[in-house]
DNA sequence: GATGAATGAGGTTTCATTCAT
DNA sequence: CATGAATGAAACCTCATTCAT
């Protein structure tokens, strides 16, 4: 009635369009693009189901629009990945590539847009293009140019460096997701700290790039 | 003449469950669990709406022994995996497993149901519990004992190797992901065939368990 | 598997109709002629649902001669009712009558059909026409017969014998609903017997038409 | 001109369950709580189907609230029962509640909920109870207590009161019932009016009542 | 702009009825 | 004759969308 002051409730009209997005995204996340219902987006909001529709034409322009920010929100994560440092060892990049990374990947919103892709999607394909080729395909690129840049200066063996970037991604992102919440897939991830598993990858990713020693074996 | 061929009607009363079930994953797979329309299992089926209730009680229950029954031929897959080579080198026998897997996992019901656990299962923990136990656990002990055995042996560096076939899962189960049709996900993966793929798994995860080269580096 | 000899289950195939129209009286009493499943029908008399279509055509034909059949028992009761002593005097007759009645109201049967012949018969103007004029109509007539008598002996008090006959009924009707289980209805009545009960009715009966005393009031 | 008076939508908001009970207790009426179709219910409510479930959430809970809406209608009316004249006779003060009483149970609601209560209430073990107690325990003990005041100043004979009242329900109910349309039970009814069969009902019940002349017969 | 009551298409589920065995 | 698996019409209920206020 009068006028509440929680995070969810009732901010500055101008941002009305991003407090809906923000809702629809755990709505979406909890139950799907068919799950979800309008109305429970809404009450998360703070506002009446009929505002949805003064900012979205309907139901699936929503959660388009949803994804496309999700997305559009990480790549500017990304954008600083290699701003910091441009004269360290392509390993030094890496290694804090990959710790940003990681650090993305753990949050909330990334798992939601994962599951939501690795579900739904399929019957989005100019959505799924937009995902490919502004997250995988750039994070790709990015990850693989370190990787490039380390062979070439022999701290890395000699492999195709996209293809191991594949395999980077392969990796954080499944752990990423084992290692969210509700999702007791592996229990020996239980045990173990955010900071601990970061270090079996990086020691993984490492170990698989290191040089080969001599060509004698 | 009428001999029981062409009638749908009392067409093979025992496979009628296992009929609805194959009809019922690939739905489930493509929509979801709501997104499913029963009718839609129906026909895929060849049957009739109603039918469906003489042999489960609900969709709810439907879509429970759907994954179940997935997830229990996958589990005997699995049991093959170690039978075959058992006095070959950990090496060897980590290959073919690898093979073996890879193999598993390129085929439609794995993807189906890995979708359906990444996006739907936090509804069902008994099912999440299932899954984890059943496929990841096991499948986690089995390479795990590979490695370890490895290792001991000096084929591998000395890694805890439950976590190095962990990591051997995500990278596995993701790329499998991506090979699948409609996911154009990797733009750059559309261009290998499954076996090159699996060359660079393969190339990654050995090289990532070969033995350091000396103590001293 | 062997021959099962409950009281409901596999009689003599020439009294499958009967053994229908038994257990269907049962079915349709408790849940009506809606609420009723043919499935519950033929469990309850221990065949199987399509042998019901053998003898009846359909749910409703079923409903129709299930009451009409129970109706028609209910009258065989009644032509009992006065065969036995035809010199009494009316008041000695009505009372055998009372207490044959209230006999047979107490009886499950009869308030099944009663409960249906209120709720759903409005539905089947036949019946119910069918049901006034073999139940009530003669029921009537006859008790009203007695009280006529009665009233021409000098036993009872001038009246309308057939609007007394009327209240006759309806006294004993509900009260033989308000008897039955599961209808708590008057709380007063649980601690009553059949017994007590009875003699209240009679009591009230008789004293209705007790002859005036005298002109003299 | 266009100031709420044709279009359906927000037609008085407030009297939206009314408007639904009323039409609810119709179609239970004509075909029971499973026979009621709820679209049927909202074509004579002039709404929506949906529109019934933004009031109740279910076909049961409509059920029941129509039922103790109509039965507490109904003791509204049986309060003013006594208020009127508390120093007349008991004779006269019966006299006075019989009429009124007659006169509500020849309303279509109470006809309806009698055959609702008769047919399908036994399934609401707790409805029962509220209208056992509401309606008929509460009309017995007033009914019952005017007898008893009778009785003490000797215009009744000696009875039990609570007794005698029932019988008066049983007679009183039983007759609306059977004076209700479509219920041609009692041929000899047709040609009555509805103040004839009141008359009936009251000259019976008097002369139940009435003392016995002398303590000597 | 914002609201939320109202709508009605569309989904799940039930069950009378059929018919091959 | 008897069976019970199969059917599909019809009922309940949900919720995206509209629109009067």
């Amino acid at each position: 009635m009068s006028l509440a002051c929680d995070s969810t409730r009732r901010r500055a009209p101008d941002e009305r369009p991003q407090q809906i997005l923000e809702a629809a995204l755990e709505i979406f996340g909890e139950h799907g693009l068919i799950g979800a219902r309008l109305e429970d987006i809404a009450r998360r909001a703070g506002i009446a189901k009929g505002t949805i529709y003064l900012y979205f034409p309907n139901k699936e322009a929503l959660f388009r629009e949803v994804v496309r920010q999700t997305i559009i929100a990480r790549l500017e994560q990304q954008a600083l990945a290699l701003g910091s440092d441009p004269d360290a060892s392509a390993a030094r990049q890496l290694d804090a590539c990959m710790a940003q990374w990681w650090n993305y990947l753990g949050t909330e919103p990334f798992r939601t847009v994962y599951r939501l892709v690795v579900s739904e999607l399929h019957r989005f394909p100019d959505l799924v293009e937009f995902y490919a080729a502004e997250v995988l395909t750039r994070g790709n690129r990015l990850i693989g140019g370190v990787i490039a840049r380390g062979i070439a200066q022999g701290e890395f063996r000699a492999v195709d460096p996209y293809a191991a970037a594949r395999m980077l991604s392969a990796m954080f992102i499944t752990h990423s997701l084992w290692m969210g919440p509700n999702q007791a897939f592996m229990p020996t991830l239980q045990a173990l700290s955010s900071d601990q598993v970061f270090a079996q990858l990086r020691d993984f990713a490492f170990h698989a790039l290191r040089p080969t020693p001599e060509p004698t074996a």
